[in-house]
DNA sequence: TAAAATGTAATATGTAACATTACATGATAC
DNA sequence: GTATCATGTAATGTTACATATTACATTTTA
């Protein structure tokens, strides 16, 4: 997820479509990675894709209307807490009891988590990387590309 | 975790030590899984073993005085959250501001986790099963063995 | 038509969690 | 004192899963 959001910023900061292949590099990984990822996302309505010569990625969105949990439904909700808690034998009363309790606390803190990732928008998170980029002197000349901050 | 109170709570229920093996079976593992868990957690107080004939595990402290959180620490306090927030690249304007955001809600979450763990006892458990087994209709005459509730 | 890009299935690789084996050591019963 | 039962632990094997790679088809534009 901090990978794909990573991903998304640097397209919202990019004009014009980014490939798979420059994606890939700023998130050291392999462009066909980053193309099964953005497929989910383009189902979803979140990016768009063009083939052929000068295509590549791009948000279809605003970006004050992206919400993380969008983000995080968009990639299949995967599990949010490490400690899957297992029920494999229901029958088992001390299994029920450890359940329970145990199962309550991985709830709200689940729970915690969904509410904060409604709060937030990639909108958000560009303003706080504008905000940081002021803060390190630098201005709207210094090119923000992907080749700069994360090498070739 | 889940399946370390498991053991905990039966070995409490259980008069005198129980063996490895028949640990082993009541969390369908293997002996030797259940040995290497316990050494941890005898180093830290919370058990003790025996060798030899009529040897095995059995609790060391007071249910009351054993909360989830001094299990979780003893176990060496695993990750509780599933996506990693890393920060491959710190030198990234765009990664920072998506760290900022996530980590703050991953942090309150983890928070929110242990001071539940800190609140529930070992004799909050055991209470728990004690009344789902009334809730069940079953008496103290109904033993509560590993081989009846588990299988052979 | 050549080159650049995505689309996608099939396969491979890395790795972490878990399981097993084998053998050593200590404790008890007879 | 020896046979048996139990833990102690190192070394190794297994499985499952996420990620990465390859290969090739398809679409688009110059």
């Amino acid at each position: 997820m901090s990978g794909i959001l990573h991903v998304l910023l640097h397209m919202a900061e990019h004009d014009g479509p980014v490939t798979s292949e420059v994606l890939a590099k700023a998130m050291s990984t392999n462009p066909v990675v980053i193309r099964r990822i953005m497929a989910g996302l383009r189902e979803q309505g979140y990016v768009r894709s063009e083939k052929g010569r000068g295509g590549g990625w791009s948000i279809a969105r605003r970006l004050a209307d992206i919400t993380l949990r969008d983000i995080y439904a968009a990639i299949g909700s995967p599990p949010l807490l490490a400690m899957a808690n297992r029920s494999d034998n229901p029958a088992c009363l001390v299994e029920r009891a450890v359940n329970g309790a145990l199962g309550k606390a991985f709830d709200d803190a689940e729970a915690l988590l969904l509410a904060r990732f409604e709060e937030v928008t990639l909108a958000d998170l560009s303003a706080d990387f504008h905000a940081g980029m002021n803060k390190a002197g630098m201005n709207k000349k210094d090119t923000v590309s992907l080749e700069s901050v994360h090498g070739s």
